[in-house]
DNA sequence: CAGCACGGCGCG
DNA sequence: ACCGCGCCGTGCTG
């Protein structure tokens, strides 16, 4: 049973077939270090400069809200308080000076069950934040200064200082293009083999971790453009861990929604809640917290993460957290899921089993993870032990897939280049691949890729599909990342 | 000045 | 006590 390249699925582990996956990908990843991707300096240039004003403007707002009588607990130097004058006497950056101001000072969070971080003192993070978030002024005020201080700093400042000028020549295929003007790149490290999970990442810089999941924090990702004539393909598995998660636990139901093409998060919470008509599932009450449990049950999601990651989202949405949002009632929930899907956790119970037995587990390719907390005698050592191997299968699958999809794609691409269509890939992404390529063929470079993706667990010689569920992927064609016309 | 631990947070 | 990463600024130390 041969996928690419004669990789297989040994169901065991099988470094030897893990080795012919790890250098498969190496043409591509060595070419996209080479081409690089295009950003659009200037843009973030005035990005930054947006986001610097704004956090001044925060920062000293956050200022008025210090006690007259405890400013000399904020300044560094007494000089500093005389000439500031009500301008900026807290550095808004210091978590320590943030949590002074607000669990010290203000007050905030009395009656709360805050955490602490490790040595000891409240913390100041989102979650905390979040959990007080109505109790003073300030709050609001804070959050939105980190956001921006967050993207100010790790992307519109650093991303320029990295980005060489590519100038016309045979440097690489697109700018030898006498019409392309030369354009500022960016040329990430790739680190191939790092990643337990056989994920591949990369550094220097982390293009990655580009924003994408606020509303502000995606201007960056528009940042990233194609060459002037080139559009970029943008090609990612459609929920690949979940359908992953289905064909390891072999859960029938999660299944045969996929085999119909059906929503998992609305039919999860038609079964978990127990609804007959779907009409009657909610987006907020039933479907948001069926969503969380399908896309974080592989982690080892407790009643105490889902309760944080509900009241996240329900702020991140505008909305208060519900009444009856508690954790019992999360704990309650998660219960219905496994009913809902019972051969799930007798699959976790498995490779439990195998950490146990073996001191390893192992994905159907052959990648192997060792987990020796497991022979701790600290039970929370023995229990981080089990959530990784748990985690494992279903990454790792993942991290696989997408290395399969890469290798396949490049010959794809040598043979459109071999026909002098001018492409590239720029980046992959953990389960998606974006590239890069003259306008004219954009379409069609995305179909052949969505084709490579959704028959990725296909037996090169039967043709039959060696994955339980089916495999589905979207595609986006654009001119600047993420950023539709 | 460089190096480090810490708190915090970006992505999948 | 939710997995996997990389990286920022702060605050301290040598």
């Amino acid at each position: 049973m041969p996928l690419y390249n004669g990789i297989t699925l040994p169901g065991q582990p099988d470094l030897e077939n893990i080795r012919r996956l790890d250098l498969s990908i190496l043409p591509q990843t060595n070419r996209m270090s080479r081409v690089g991707v295009a950003v659009d300096v200037p843009y973030l240039q005035e990005l930054s400069s947006e986001f610097g004003r704004e956090m001044a403007g925060l920062q000293k707002d956050i200022a008025s809200y210090i006690p007259p009588d405890a400013l000399d607990r904020f300044a560094t130097a007494a000089a500093e308080i005389e000439e500031a004058e009500g301008s900026v006497t807290i550095n808004a950056a210091s978590a320590e000076q943030i949590r002074v101001l607000l669990f010290d000072l203000l007050k905030v969070g009395q009656g709360k069950k805050l955490k602490t971080t490790s040595t000891g003192k409240v913390s100041t993070s989102r979650k905390n934040l979040e959990m007080v978030h109505d109790q003073h002024p300030v709050i609001p005020l804070i959050q939105q200064y980190r956001e921006r201080q967050k993207l100010k700093t790790t992307y519109c400042d650093t991303l320029p200082q990295t980005a060489i000028l590519h100038p016309r020549g045979p440097c690489c295929p697109i700018c030898e293009l006498a019409h392309v003007e030369p354009t500022r790149r960016l040329h990430t490290t790739w680190l191939t083999t790092r990643a337990i999970t056989g994920r591949i990442q990369c550094k220097k810089p982390p293009l990655q971790t580009i924003p994408i999941r606020s509303d502000i924090g995606s201007r960056i990702r528009a940042a990233f453009i194609g060459s002037p004539g080139y559009k970029i393909v943008s090609v990612d598995f459609s929920q690949m861990e979940i359908r992953d998660l289905a064909h390891l636990a072999a859960a029938r139901s999660m299944i045969s929604v996929y085999l119909a093409d059906g929503d998992i998060h609305q039919s999860t919470a038609m079964k978990a809640f127990g609804i007959a008509d779907p009409a009657q599932v909610d987006k907020y009450k039933h479907r948001l917290p069926s969503k969380r449990v399908n896309f974080g049950i592989q982690n080892g999601t407790t009643e105490k993460g889902l309760y944080a990651q509900l009241v996240t989202d329900y702020w991140a949405a505008s909305m208060p957290p519900p009444d009856w949002l508690t954790e019992d009632w999360c704990k309650q929930f998660i219960a219905s899921w496994h009913a809902a899907y019972p051969e799930v956790q007798p699959y976790f119970e498995t490779q439990y089993y195998r950490a146990r037995r073996y001191g390893f587990v192992w994905d159907p390719w052959g990648r192997v993870r060792y987990i020796p907390q497991v022979r701790s005698s600290l039970f929370w050592k023995v229990s981080e032990g089990l959530r990784e191997a748990q985690n494992f299968a279903v990454t790792a699958s993942n991290a696989e897939q997408t290395k399969l999809a890469m290798a396949e794609c490049e010959d794809e691409f040598d043979h459109l280049r071999s026909l002098s269509v001018r492409i590239e890939a720029l980046l992959s992404i953990h389960d998606q691949i974006i590239a890069e390529v003259e306008e004219d063929y954009a379409a069609e470079v995305g179909e052949i890729v969505q084709h490579v993706f959704d028959h990725v667990m296909d037996d090169r010689e039967t043709g039959e599909r060696l994955w339980r569920t089916p495999i589905k992927s979207d595609c986006e064609i654009l001119d600047r990342w993420h950023v539709k016309e």
